[in-house]
DNA sequence: AAATTAATAACCTGTTATGGTTATTTTTTT
DNA sequence: AAAAAAATAACCATAACAGGTTATTAATTT
């Protein structure tokens, strides 16, 4: 048996949820919220296994609500719904918590099957949506995304980005350790940084944030 | 008109997968390659804008294929082609560069869809593997992810992951930079680490990583 | 062939970080 | 109320890093 709760303002598209989902004898109807105010009070107190919520509710969004109610419901797993197949929103909702989502215009046999496979432990989503999330794995790897750094000084930047000294990058390249220091410079001139720490982050930031957002 | 070259060791599936392709006027077939080995050769002179790749090849696998050749095939996808629905592999060719896939066992349809879908800038995925991207996103928040260090620790943590110096901090937080230096000790034990970058290093991993691979 | 760039390496100086000890005050837990 | 934990802060010595200069060699480009 899943328990599910339904954070819906449009009466119209809340009774109809509430009534596709009363007929499988599988799923349990646990609390029906029309705010997100008024799911953030009731939610942590009755956590169900699935969280159906609108992707816009009037005076806090959908995506506020799961970040503000997620950390008090661990094992509850969040399904978005929306109007548009591509609503930038829905990428959003993802990184915020939300492991899923149906659309609107969904069949009853969709709704039902996108509950059983999030229970299932898949996410069920678009092609589209599922593109923008695998483009944060990709990390451009590709084409120019070296920042102007040599293969060596790239070398060096990734062993730095493990926590290893000079000495033993040094060791492990085979070379001295001043040489090691004279690459750092060299990089930390390129990337215009300070430091370690900030080289690292430039060079991780560009390589994840190119497609972020 | 989008060109498509296949990689699959398997005579019947390959021919089986030409003749689906040829069927649709919009689709022309490229080239259609054995081995890993051979399309390593081939396709960095022969780009097509989809490369259809099986992902249990001989001896190098689909994965190491599109790892060694993605450097040099910026315009192509890659739509890899399993077994299984729930192969780790096909997590780990996401990872590696794919932008989705299809399963041997789908119909022709499902075959011109999923290219369809992938030309559209769409990634063709299950929701089980669809989950296991979205674990990515997640980076567990919730719970425990403080690693046994108190809310102070995480504040300067958090700092020195920005590339601040000790001097920086303190001014930030209206501390003296020696208790600063003295947070970082107490981390550094805590997280069994010696320097700066580790800890930060630690710390992302816990938050990343627990769901990786 | 000449010039440029990349990789190598050493020197110096000053700054920053690390690791150890100790200690006071505040907050939290028992 | 007593004990424990967290936050504060200083001291010391050593290690590591950063920024500057200079220089040789190999590889690449012009």
């Amino acid at each position: 048996m899943i328990s599910i709760s339904i954070i819906e303002d449009n009466n119209f598209y809340r009774e109809l949820l509430v009534r596709v989902l009363k007929e499988k004898h599988f799923l349990k109807i646990y609390g029906v919220y029309s705010s997100a105010e008024e799911a953030i009070q009731e939610l942590p107190a009755n956590a169900p296994d699935i969280a159906i919520v609108d992707i816009k509710l009037k005076l806090k969004s959908g995506i506020e609500l799961i970040e503000t109610v997620k950390p008090y419901l661990a094992n509850t797993q969040f399904l978005m719904c929306s109007g548009f197949q591509n609503d930038e929103n829905i990428f959003n909702a993802l990184k915020a918590g939300a492991s899923g989502y149906i659309m609107k215009g969904s069949t009853e046999e969709e709704i039902q099957n996108a509950i059983i496979e999030l229970h299932n432990g898949g996410s069920p989503m678009s092609p589209y949506i599922a593109r923008k999330v695998i483009n944060l794995l990709h990390r451009k790897k590709t084409s120019d995304n070296n920042l102007g750094l040599s293969s060596r000084e790239l070398e060096v930047l990734s062993l730095l980005s493990r926590g290893l000294l000079y000495k033993e990058i040094s060791d492990q390249l085979n070379i001295s350790a001043n040489t090691v220091k004279n690459h750092c410079k060299n990089i930390y001139k390129r990337l215009h940084v300070q430091n370690k720490i900030e080289a690292i982050n430039k060079f991780s930031n560009y390589n994840l944030q190119a497609y972020a957002s």
